[in-house]
DNA sequence: TCTCGCATGTAACGTGTTACATGATTCC
DNA sequence: GGAATCATGTAACACGTTACATGCGAGA
């Protein structure tokens, strides 16, 4: 499964541009497949060649042309052949939890601004999906699944950021103690943050 | 931050060969990072070549040699350098929900039959983090996240997949009348699977 | 004027996966 | 006898990202 199936499904709803492509794939499937024209294009190309898809040009005036593309009978059945088999594995790569890991070698500081900022990022997601119009219950149910995840994340950091910030807290503070300057006001620092 | 960073970090925890830090990462990274040999080794003797670690065979009686590596203050230093970059974007990606998203496309015994692989991955996912000993915060921190997504996709699912299963068999059963078949029976087969 | 949206594409590059190749030991 | 674990690596292949290249129109 890759760019190309994900294109074939959206035509399988109706024709589309490269361009309309990119669009309906960033607010249908952005939180689990991220697609860029540099992937979009040349499978398009690549569907062409292969007759899973036709390619219409239209002229545009004041705009540059357009190219519609409709899925045909083949691409249909090579879409559902897809979609057959047994889905692999979710991919995952998370290079804020690899961050998370390692904590012990970033100062607290930037610790707590990366934390911050990925629960903006999924605060952000959440919100974004809440403008976000169901059109059919595939989409209904996908967009319920990155809602409950998302939902679940920002839950867990606000009630478990302590567990790497503390532990980075006192590291620093050990720090301090061992090159002979002040802890004393940092552990105070930490309980206004969570106050 | 790629598969040489994550080689760095587990080195910075204490020597150990490509095989070792294959285990250290199903173990500890599994659900969000994925490495093979194929990348391991290659980024092994990258990181030699840049003098980010050193390497040391051991010849063992009965068993192959054993190439040990150790990381360096430069290592040492790169890796901080890499984790001080702010993490990038989450990147997923999920056959599981392109294939929901298209559940019309499919027949209702295959849907089900899907639904519940995923749940049972997911499950096993759970219990097999019980089972692991938490060694530290970074660690802890990282180990209850999995737990937390993993729960809510568990939850949602049960929940949920009735959105797709319950238009899969309104869309069957149609077809059904249409082409002259009998669904009286379909209906009851669904009220059972959730009782 | 400048940025944004519409619109299409290519080329270089990086990165990872898969399959292949080899080989001994231990446990069932 | 066969599978699993320990152990290392390569080569072909697939795939995707990024930056680059081009160009008009509308609105601020």
């Amino acid at each position: 499964m890759d760019t190309k199936t994900l294109c074939l499904g959206v035509l399988s709803r109706g024709e589309a541009s490269g361009y309309e492509i990119k669009r309906h794939l960033e607010e249908y499937f952005r939180h689990f497949f991220q697609a860029s024209y540099g992937s979009i294009y040349p499978a398009l190309a690549h569907l062409t060649d292969d007759a899973l898809v036709t390619c219409e040009s239209r002229s545009q005036e004041k705009r540059p042309d357009k190219k519609v593309y409709r899925i045909t009978a083949q691409g249909r059945l090579a879409l559902v052949k897809d979609l057959f088999n047994p889905p692999g594995a979710d991919k995952i790569r998370s290079e804020f939890l690899v961050t998370m890991l390692f904590f012990e070698l970033l100062p607290l500081a930037h610790l707590n601004r990366v934390i911050d900022d990925y629960l903006t990022a999924n605060r952000d997601f959440l919100a974004s999906v809440e403008d976000c119009p169901v059109t059919d219950p595939g989409h209904e149910f996908v967009t319920g699944f990155g809602r409950a995840v998302h939902g679940a994340i920002v839950d867990y950091l606000e009630d478990n950021r302590h567990l790497v910030e503390g532990a980075a807290l006192t590291a620093q503070a050990r720090g301090l103690v061992e090159s002979g300057g002040l802890p004393a006001r940092a552990p105070q620092e930490v309980e206004d943050r969570h106050a």
